[in-house]
DNA sequence: TAAATAAAGGATATTTAGATCCTTTTATCT
DNA sequence: AGATAAAAGGATCTAAATATCCTTTATTTA
């Protein structure tokens, strides 16, 4: 469904998120061995989440990453989705089609816009905010298990 | 959402079927002509989807690819998608957490669980047959454009 | 039976996603 | 100021997906 690097944004964008909450800046390690992903690679992750404004960096000793409170309720994770892979699997031809469309509709494309807008609309209205406020985030991390 | 392989071998699969609905055996390179993809590689997926019995194949001059009429309505989308991308996308976590499950849910568990399957039971739904009755089968080749 | 046709199969090439390593920059602390 | 810590950035490396090429096998037709 998503490319590694977006399960791996989305994952670490909550383990920040649920940190920040409690006024914690978590450096890169510690997020790689939270969300189980590799180091390096959740590194370029993050440098394009920074740059996207989606997370906050801080170089330097007890630097890391972090999410301004005022930014929790704001971002919604189909901003990270979008940035990591784009909006194909919310707007593409599920068939591969190029031109498909509502004029020029393959057969599933109605039952495709359904479904897709169904998983657009559950990643556009979920906040960081509201995931923050589920009873199992804290679930997803290699915590205390 | 699917991998290129899929969407050729789903294209490919409907193209077949369509052509067999009128009794014509379409060779690798007009399926190809008609679906857009490259040769030699829907070739690869034709002889996988022929093992497993969801095409069937004739050697040597007039040969090609067909589908029993019989076959048609009992042939489901979802055996194409699972024999081609397996079940990730049906029954895996969006998060893509090893360990995701009723007892031990993401934060998105619930709300991945309900558009999953949906989509599951899209492709469970509809057979080749189903999608040959569609207004707009036709839409998808490069026939008569 | 020989030539031609088309899929099957094997080997290889290319591209992209995924992952790692090393150097540079920025900040902090002594 | 010098040492240290941590992210940024650049260069590579690896594995998997995608794609191509060539040979073999099966079948048909002349």
């Amino acid at each position: 469904m998503f490319s590694k690097s977006c399960e791996y944004g989305l994952r670490a964008t909550i383990f920040i998120a649920e940190q920040s909450s409690s006024n914690q800046v978590v450096g890169l390690k510690t997020i790689a061995k939270a969300i189980n992903s590799p180091e390096a690679f959740t590194a370029k992750i993050l440098q394009v989440l920074t740059k996207n404004n989606i997370i906050s960096s801080i170089k330097g000793p007890h630097g890391g990453f972090r999410i301004e409170e005022s930014r929790m309720k704001e971002i919604k994770l189909i901003q990270i989705i979008t940035i990591l892979d784009g909006n194909k699997i919310f707007y593409g031809c599920g068939l591969g089609l190029d031109q498909c469309d509502e004029n020029f509709p393959c057969p599933l494309h109605n039952q495709f816009v359904k479904v897709k807008e169904e998983l657009r609309m559950m990643f556009e209205t979920n906040t960081l905010q509201d995931i923050l406020f589920t009873e199992n985030v804290k679930n997803m991390f290699w915590l205390k298990r």
